[in-house]
DNA sequence: CATATTATATGACATTTATCAGTAATTTTC
DNA sequence: GAAAATTACTGATAAATGTCATATAATATG
């Protein structure tokens, strides 16, 4: 079932204004490419000739910065599309994007985005929107770095998660990272993001096991990450 | 003056793919406007109807933070244009816009933006280009606030300063900020950005004369800002 | 499954940054 | 141009965060 017009991602992601028409001409251009966890799609720099349109998984958006640390600058779940600011600008990627689930994906060639672009004004507002709206969120996230301590944006972090990705079937954060990986979200230092985990969990607002990571009192967590 | 089409600022800017004729009937719809220093353009949560096109001038645009601290996210000037992602994304704009200079603008209303749009393919494109430069300096920005010291955000600060508004006659930056709004721009503390200034002025890398501030050895705060 | 490797955890300490208090300088207002 | 208000500065101290060292737990590898 390799048919754009079939997809399920088609009706709420940001192709959602593209037709049937539009759908059976990318179908015959795109491949559908699996990937592995910890696989790496694009790397900082490169130069990309598509997108990918995420059906299934998730991935972080990292850059590495001048002292070698990795800041983990925003994430991607199923219906999102991935290097679209590359390809519509024409500028090298400027994230490393690296999968933390096994992914499902289609690469779709630029020329079919352009092509759409220019036969569907919809489709082209909403390429627009979804820019706009990264650009939103992205103005936030500085303000966020900027004012806010370490354990309030440890917080923020995880009510961002819970919302973001949702829950397994035990209550968890149906998403996992590693204590660096924390942190590089957060901003700090490994040992900061773990000493802060540990206090969330001795005033018992989270519980931790291994990996898995659990909100217990979403209500304080708010308090918190709004600077009480 | 207030013809589009003679206007200089159509060469350089975003408008640049603009026909003559597409200039002309903006002229039609546009007001120009004048902001004295102080000047609030747009505030936070305001739905607006129309975009400023700076023809001098500086703005900031910041937003309040949930402790009531200001934060500068960027600054505009001469040739940019203003509250297009509200206008493209059609949401409330997000931040506030404040005069730092008295500014030359013009107002294009949002129907005159979307007429050009469907009608000029590289108009379009080239607003699609704005946001995505724009978003890309976001996403730089997130991970300079998250992972670079305020000394080395203030180092950073006082050159992307001096690249963006160059100097006045005596060499000093050609845009004064108060301290307030040094700490608001880095993220810190008034009295940590004085005395981190102060620091930076003792080892001969700044000359401070009242508000003004002049680079006096760039290598110096680029090797800072690196994290030497 | 034993070993090597990596991730997590914790303590001690250094450094950075914020906060509070108070003064001096500058700007605004009448 | 004097008084009031704001802005800039400085010191003392507290709090937050980073760094280094080391130990333990978890995971990967042959």
């Amino acid at each position: 079932m390799s048919k754009c017009e079939q997809c399920i991602i088609s009706e709420f992601s940001t192709l959602k204004s593209l037709s049937k028409d539009d759908l059976k001409n990318i179908s015959y251009h795109k491949d559908s490419i699996d990937f592995k966890k910890g696989d790496v799609l694009f790397s900082e720099g490169t130069i990309i000739n598509g997108v990918y349109c995420i059906k299934e998984g998730v991935c972080k958006l990292s850059r590495l910065s001048a002292n070698g640390k990795e800041q983990i600058v925003r994430f991607i779940k199923g219906g999102d599309m991935l290097g679209y600011r590359s390809v519509l600008s024409e500028e090298p990627v400027s994230l490393t994007v690296t999968a933390l689930k096994d992914l499902k994906a289609c690469y779709i060639p630029k020329k079919e985005i352009f092509d759409a672009m220019k036969s569907n004004a919809k489709f082209s507002m909403d390429m627009i929107k979804t820019v706009c709206h990264d650009l939103k969120d992205a103005n936030m996230a500085i303000t966020n770095m900027a004012q806010k301590s370490v354990k309030e944006r440890l917080a923020d972090t995880l009510l961002f998660l819970k919302e973001t990705f949702g829950l397994d079937k035990d209550g968890y954060l149906d998403i996992i990272l590693t204590r660096e990986e924390f942190s590089s979200v957060i901003g700090t230092a490994t040992e900061s993001a773990i000493r802060l985990l540990s206090g969330f969990k001795k005033k018992g607002l989270i519980a931790l096991d291994g990996k898995r990571v659990k909100v217990l009192n979403e209500s304080e967590l708010i308090r918190i990450s709004q600077g009480f």
